[in-house]
DNA sequence: ACACGAAGGTATCTATTGGATACTGATAGC
DNA sequence: GCTATCAGTATCCAATAGATACCTTCGTGT
């Protein structure tokens, strides 16, 4: 019997919208998703935006997230070759979460910075301190 | 309001607010946040609840929020230990930016699911293509 | 006296992932 | 021919995650 007949229940490792929701939060993928939030961009342009992020890891997350339907991939028969990202329209509905947890880190930079301080400040006493 | 001009930069690898807007997005520490929004939790209920991670991975875990301030750890002297951890202000402050993105996801799982079968297939055809 | 169990972790080892670097293939321009 | 461009692969090595075993302290049971 699960407990969770419930769609969505992040904590059990057998839910898919915990495997989703760790996707999102995919070290390169929000990242990547916000830089298309402007439009469409091209591989090379990604990885100058998104820096430094390698091409093998790059392609990955852009993979993952086309076979999740967050955006599409669009080669243009061209030489050189050029290849477009852009978000679907479900891409584009995760821009707004995405940008309320990005704008909750950038205004709290000085309060964590200063938590890390103050937090290693203790390590180091308690190292330094009983000499034991 | 302007989001380009701030002092936090996520594009930007040098840029703090990119370090932690990756720590929020952390496999495990975003989960945590979540099951400590109702109130302190001890370490070993942790692990039940956001099962299935390893004491090692959770410690990591947990060490990193209390470090960035999102989290307290209060140890009870007694035995066997007791060991409560609980959302700071700012930790309570992500609760809400964290619970639009779990929504996000929960609702979008069907969709989601759907997307991959799709690409899945897609990817099939395109191996099985010549003999078919 | 002895062992056991609970809680909150460490220690150790291996599997998986991420990252650095080099390379490919097609073609247009020199 | 030689080179440059673009969008990736291929390969190898380092960092991370995960599985498992173990530690400590003390109250309780036998």
């Amino acid at each position: 019997m699960d407990t969770n007949a419930l769609p969505g229940n992040v904590l059990d490792p057998n839910c898919p919208s915990r495997v989703i929701f760790q996707r999102i939060g995919d070290k390169w993928a929000s990242l990547v998703i916000q830089v298309l939030g402007d439009g469409p961009v091209r591989f090379s342009e990604l990885r100058k935006m998104v820096h430094v992020v390698t091409p093998k890891v790059l392609t990955q997350t852009l993979r993952a997230l086309e076979r999740d339907g967050l955006i599409t991939r669009t080669v243009h028969a061209q030489v050189p070759p050029r290849v477009d990202y852009e978000l679907t329209s479900m891409g584009e509905s995760l821009l707004q979460p995405l940008t309320l947890l990005r704008q909750w880190a950038e205004s709290h930079v000085p309060t964590i910075l200063e938590a890390r301080d103050t937090y290693d400040e203790a390590q180091d006493d308690l190292l330094l301190g009983s000499s034991n």
